[in-house]
DNA sequence: GTCTATACCCAGATAGAC
DNA sequence: GTCTATCTGGGTATAGAC
């Protein structure tokens, strides 16, 4: 009741972010220019500086975002229990997570190299961050023999990277759904690191 | 001898096939312009139109060579024995050619959106004979009952973005020496789909 | 085969009216 | 908050001299 007239800030906001997730998703941040995000949103090249201070701040807050939602959910998920059944946890987070975002996560792995040094370092350190979580339960495992994991963190690269390959192919709808496929990684995973 | 004066396209061809490699894996096929190309070449832009017709052939070459020596290697290679040795000797041959190669796999993995729908379809084939070949075997192992394998396919699709993922971190001169990291990756993928 | 010069077009970002 | 108009720079690709 508040909102002034002509103010549309807080629906065109969210309608550019979405618009420059799904494009540059597609054809690469190079790639997209300001005028095209504006032309899906329906407004002007100019008026997109309202949202964002410029293009790399847009890619940038891309990226933090979706590394945010994951620190968050993998925080709010509260793996707990032996590490067998940790080590299954993240699994199913994993990909329960990623499966339904496959623009953001093509652009959080692919559009790294397009970011500014500073913004690079910061993103970095989220994913990072990520990667501790397993590197941790993996080594937590091996301590009590239950894992044979020479190299734990090179484990948990193989992993991560196993797992998220999966949105290389996966499409909604497709012959498989989310169940049977974190069935059938869960047993690779785990046949993987069990002593 | 038979060279012409002034003639350098001997030279100069692989000069700009090696610049447009090692600027697109840095930058990206659309964050690199022609000028920055013939920059690193030393040559002026319009000369780089001796030797592709455009941009877009340029990056299909890159491609498409990658794709062509691996299949070529991995023919060379000829896996022979039983289900498990073939295994084996698929992921060895894969760490061992990739790892020397960071860029051309950099470009071949990262930059398909940037490929024609024509080109793209003809670089995908590559790649689905590469992936054929594992999945192959992986059938075959598990006809004989060797292997454990439920979703061939998607075995094949979970152990090539493993391997392929050792780019991802690895670094010449790093920890750990290629001999090292194939007998770990070995070691997980013999886990993981052995019965 | 390479150069200089240029055609033609589009990029990111800003200014000021409304 | 959005528009139109514009600044400034750089993009791919070609033409023609040497």
């Amino acid at each position: 009741m508040a909102r002034k007239q002509g103010s549309h800030s807080d629906i065109t906001g969210p309608r550019v972010r979405d618009a420059a997730l799904r494009l540059i998703a597609r054809h690469g941040y190079a790639a997209v220019s300001m005028r095209q995000i504006a032309s899906e949103v329906g407004i002007q090249a100019g008026a997109l500086y309202n949202y964002t201070p410029d293009k790399q701040t847009l890619l940038f807050d891309l990226m933090r975002g979706h590394m945010a939602d994951l620190l968050a959910a993998l925080e709010a998920a509260d793996l707990q229990g032996d590490s067998l059944s940790r080590l299954e946890g993240f699994t199913r987070f994993h990909i329960r997570f990623h499966l339904p975002r496959p623009d953001q996560v093509f652009v959080s792995y692919m559009e790294l190299r397009n970011l500014s040094d500073e913004n690079f370092a910061a993103v970095e350190a989220m994913r990072r961050t990520y990667e501790d979580a397993l590197e941790s339960i993996l080594r937590a495992g091996e301590a009590e023999g239950v894992f044979a994991v020479p190299d734990p963190r090179i484990t948990t690269m193989a992993l991560i990277a196993m797992l998220t390959g999966i949105s290389n192919w996966y499409r909604a709808g497709g012959r498989l759904e989310s169940d049977k496929i974190e069935a059938i990684y869960w047993d690779m995973v785990r046949r993987a690191v069990t002593a």
